[in-house]
DNA sequence: CAATGAACGAACTAGCTAGTTAATAGTAGG
DNA sequence: CCTACTATTAACTAGCTAGTTCGTTCATTG
């Protein structure tokens, strides 16, 4: 992360030394917008949308907040990019199944063990997730990128499903959309509501000493599920 | 700003006056204090505790501002206040499980069912739990309420549990709470979710016309879970 | 029925907050 | 090295927002 050490002289009218020491901030657009971005996505994250301050996203990069609306034109359009940023760096899942290696079942756990370490690596992008629910998702309706965000994996999902199905493994009366559905719930609840469960249960649902049997769990769930009866 | 000290003035019963000329508005404390609330609750659940504005829930009530602050002390009071209140209203599915006369099968399928009717008939008060996991439950654990939140349906969980296993037909590796868990998450889900989920796969989750598949599998989930292998 | 305190309302305020202004410094192209 | 444009800064502002002030009215009670 750009932390600012390079920066200071805010009133260093004085021209450019002939020595360029280093110290002084180069003009870089692209990295200035990606530091705001970066600092943007952590407060909308941490405090929501209502509860994010602009000013305080300005405080905590190298940058003024001018630059803010410079590059993205102002609150709303900010976070939508911190979003859509989130969403585009979670995808990708799918590529780790190596699904025709795998038996049906086999590759339906690893399906759903990867959802739930990933979920559980990237707490910000649920956090937005729940946040921008909160606001029925009025700003990601308007993303101009929402088509290409259905998640691959369902497809990865409905091609396993399809194969168990055909040997008679798996049932018949959920597609890939309803097993999908079962797996991000469960990942998304514990990391989403982990706070009022503990607080009512006092039981952390992601104290590591728990996160392999969860994870067990989950696989179990699913697999038991398809392969009822 | 001492101002702030709460009546505690209880239900002081205000005797109806018999002549009730009907069109006066009349004094009541307890009216005013529940008129509030509701009108709090509905506005935390729409726009979260941040987005909530204390002079939109009073202009939408009969009464003042001003009356907030008589009541409640200040907006996170009164936010609390909502959120105690819909824990409150929430709980008691418990005593629709006729538990002792069902077999453990039956009686988790139904409650499973009794949480998924209960969840969708009470979509402010997933609101407000979602709003307050995006503050870390900071407000929840603040409150005096809180030992007693704790859901009674997870010891009935807990009994049907035993049941079963005693019976030889549910799995022993897992706890009350983690099914309750299991339960929870497809429900929260389900309607905390929809609008994203909704955006992405254009797949209405609360779809009435789904609704019936939904709690099937939920209670097949759950049950095919339990008694595997 | 007078006194006392609970219940109420209108208007006010201090501080915050998203968004703006206007001027300046670096940089690329010629 | 000049011109035109991009990147950047500090200071400003209009409007909002939680919380308050102060005075009034109602109802109970001694």
């Amino acid at each position: 992360m750009v932390n600012g050490t390079l920066r200071s002289t805010p009133g260093s009218v004085v021209a450019a030394p002939t020595s360029d020491t280093g110290e002084a901030r180069q003009r870089d657009a692209e990295r200035t917008r990606a530091e705001i971005l970066e600092v943007a996505t952590l407060e909308f994250a941490d405090k929501g949308y209502a509860g994010a301050r602009v000013d305080e996203i300005a405080a905590r990069t190298s940058t003024t907040k001018r630059m803010i609306y410079y590059y993205f034109g102002g609150k709303e359009q900010l976070y939508l990019a911190a979003l859509e940023n989130a969403y585009s760096v979670i995808r990708g899942i799918e590529g780790e199944v190596d699904v025709d290696h795998l038996d049906p079942v086999s590759a339906i756990r690893r399906l759903a063990e990867l959802t739930f370490d990933h979920h559980e690596s990237h707490p910000n992008f649920l956090r937005l997730v729940s946040i921008e629910n909160i606001h029925r998702a009025e700003h990601l309706t308007k993303s101009d990128l929402l088509p290409r965000l259905a998640d691959p994996a369902v497809d990865v999902l409905g091609r396993i499903l399809e194969r168990g199905r055909a040997a008679g493994q798996f049932r018949d009366d959920v597609d890939a959309l309803d097993v999908h559905m079962v797996i991000s719930s469960f990942c998304v609840f514990r990391t989403a509501n982990r706070y009022t469960f503990q607080a009512i249960f006092q039981r952390d649902m992601l104290d590591p000493a728990r996160r392999d049997h969860y994870r067990r769990m989950l696989g179990d769930l699913v697999i038991d599920f398809l392969t009822a009866r």
